[in-house]
RNA sequence: GCGCCUAUAGCUCAGUUGGACAGAGCAACGGACUUCUAAUCCGUGUGUCGGAGGUUCGAGUCCUCCUAGGCGCGCCA
């Protein structure tokens, strides 16, 4: 459905483009296609709600002052139903429009109709999007990093699924290749040190505390049958045992914090299938792939990277490379049309050969996406928190939940623009303060729902907008609240197209704000009757606002706090 | 050395995809609770948009060069 904004813009538009054919018409401007002019809000309230650029645009072709252009296209318009009250030419040769305030109402009883689904939108017109986030190798924790991805991958698929995406998440295990083995012998090498046995410990291992705990149970259940089995038999049941228990471990820390996956694509399954040898046979007869030091080589140079990449080593084993291509080929095969892939910066000189890759197996490298993050910074007492394994300082995802909370640890990570680097005030996000964004916008939504119950205490009952005289919100707090929500389901189909899910975390803060705003200066409960019921319609789709912006952050509503 | 990202108020960051006088939060100061939760609100001001050129009616936004910081440049992932 076409939104309260769009209807309003739509119609504004359609009268600058009859201005402008008449006048055409008529012979006073000559153009041959009309250039692609915007309809805008300007940032200056005194500029009217709404402004277009035409003009300016056509004072190019035509070569006449852009102020006259305007004043041409203003003595043409005809705004009749439009809502447009007065216009005028300003600065350099804009037209603003000023609307009658009565536009906005249609809004409220919207949003009453739609509900929870207010804000959604058909834009992807179910067009089937994948997002891959977090990956994280299950040989150990899930880290910051993990936990900004899973964050903002949950956040942008629930937007894309609001923006009438078909979203689907999905996590690749790494459970292949050179470190799955020298995982398996760092737990052979613990397993046979926690017996007793005098054995080396791998050079590049792993040294996490987690993985002897891992050791500590097999031998509570097994206790030393591994000692005298065949090594490979051996480090094949380690590596199948850990990787089980990791995983859930991770599912469940991911759980935690309110992420579920409709997939879990294991890297093995690539492997055993044939599917990479059988993408590298494809890659070759297409003619991007060549052997040198008797290993093979894709040719990444030839789509804009800075050297070729290895994908079978010479010793015969394929790249991790490798299996990302059949990977991102099997994503294809299965109906993908966007592919979203959330990665760390540090990997950011794999994003060409990928794309490279994507484009030399016949598919459009402009249908995959890769939203490279920042790395995070902890802070706590002002301090940044130094993490290093060696330290034995190491903040798992878990560990920050139970200190901040799930709320707070989530909008932490989407406030700030993927590409930024981010701050994680650990203070702040455990504050339960004005500082602290995230209660500022769940108190917004427990004041409203408090209202109510008050409202239900004294035996008052809810009216539906429809039926209340919406004339009566005229108050400047009250109109800025709904103008606020207006915007509401271009902000999420933007934030969505886009990837940007800050701006929903900004989005739901601002519309906090005027709601504390309104409320500090004006009463809902109140003696007139009818302006009472139009302040309730007000709050009730304030309410309703707040608590699908929380919902598509991955935030609690809270209706007391 | 080459490549990618970043640079906006004292601090942390937005900036409607090229629009009009560049915004918000924090910090600082002063106010507002016998009234729906003061976890709130209302006032007070701050900018060589890292620097230099260019593109045009118009640049924080696009192009080039320079400076500073982060990251990457393995037959690791």
């Amino acid at each position: 459905m076409e939104s309260v904004l769009e209807s309003v813009k739509s119609g504004i538009i359609r009268a600058i483009t009859g201005a402008a054919e008449k006048a055409r018409a008529e012979g006073k401007i000559d153009f041959e296609t009309l250039p692609e002019f915007v309809l805008e809000v300007p940032r200056e309230k005194g500029h009217g709600d709404f402004a277009t650029n035409i003009a300016m645009l056509l004072a190019r072709h035509v070569k006449m002052q852009p102020r006259r252009v305007a004043e041409m296209i203003n003595e043409y318009l005809d705004t009749a139903g439009t809502w447009v009250a007065r216009r005028e030419i300003a600065g350099p040769g804009f037209i603003n429009f000023f609307l009658d305030s009565g536009w906005m109402y249609a809004v409220l009883p919207r949003i009453e109709e739609q509900g929870n689904r207010y804000g959604s939108s058909d834009t992807g017109r179910g067009k089937k999007v994948q997002v891959e986030f977090v990956s994280a190798n299950p040989t150990g924790l899930l880290h910051m990093g993990n936990a900004r991805g899973a964050a903002l991958g949950d956040t942008m698929a629930s937007l894309l699924q609001a923006a009438g995406f078909d979203v689907s998440r999905e996590f690749y295990i790494n459970d292949a290749g050179n470190q799955i083995e020298n995982f398996g012998k760092s737990l052979e090498a613990r397993y046979l040190q926690q017996l007793g046995h005098e054995v080396p410990f791998p050079e590049d291992g792993y040294h996490g505390q987690d993985i002897i705990d891992t050791v500590t149970g097999i031998i509570k259940n097994d206790g030393d049958k591994y000692v005298d089995v065949d090594p490979v038999l051996r480090r094949e049941f380690f590596i199948k045992h850990a990787l089980e228990e990791k995983l859930n471990a991770i599912k469940r820390s991911l759980e935690n914090f309110g992420v579920k996956y409709d997939n879990w694509f294991s890297e093995q399954t690539l492997h055993e299938s044939g599917a990479i040898d059988k993408v590298l046979d494809e890659l070759r007869e297409r003619g991007s792939i060549y052997e040198n030091d008797n290993a093979l080589w894709f040719k990444s140079t030839e789509f804009g990277d800075e050297k070729d990449e290895v994908v079978v080593r010479s010793n015969g084993t394929p790249t991790y490379f490798a299996a990302d291509i059949a990977y991102h080929k099997n994503k294809f095969e299965r109906g993908f049309e966007w592919l979203i892939n959330i990665w760390g910066a540090d990997h950011h000189g794999h994003v060409r050969r990928l794309k490279g890759a994507v484009e030399a197996l016949g598919y459009d490298p402009d249908n995959l996406d890769i939203v490279l993050m920042q790395l995070v910074r902890l802070f706590r007492d002002g301090e940044i928190i130094r993490m290093s394994k060696r330290s034995g300082e190491f903040v798992t995802l878990d560990d920050l939940v139970e200190e901040v909370g799930r709320d707070a640890a989530r909008y932490f990570f989407v406030m700030r623009s993927a590409d930024s680097h981010l701050d994680f005030d650990m203070d702040l996000a455990k504050s339960q303060s004005t500082d602290n964004p995230v209660y500022y916008i769940q108190y917004a939504h427990a004041r409203i729902c408090s209202i109510i119950r008050q409202l239900e205490e004294k035996g008052g009952a809810l009216p539906e907008a429809r039926d209340c005289n919406l004339l009566l919100l005229k108050e400047t707090a009250e109109m800025d609240l709904i103008r606020k929500m207006i915007d509401f389901p271009e902000e999420v189909s933007e934030a969505a197209v886009n990837l940007e899910p800050h701006r929903i975390a900004r989005y739901a803060h601002e519309l906090a704000g005027l709601f504390h705003s309104f409320y500090n200066s004006h009463r809902v409960i109140v003696e007139d009757r009818e302006l009472q019921d139009a302040r309730l319609a007000l709050v009730i789709s304030t309410r309703t606002v707040v608590g699908r912006a929380l919902e598509l952050l991955g935030l609690t509503a809270p209706e007391s706090m």
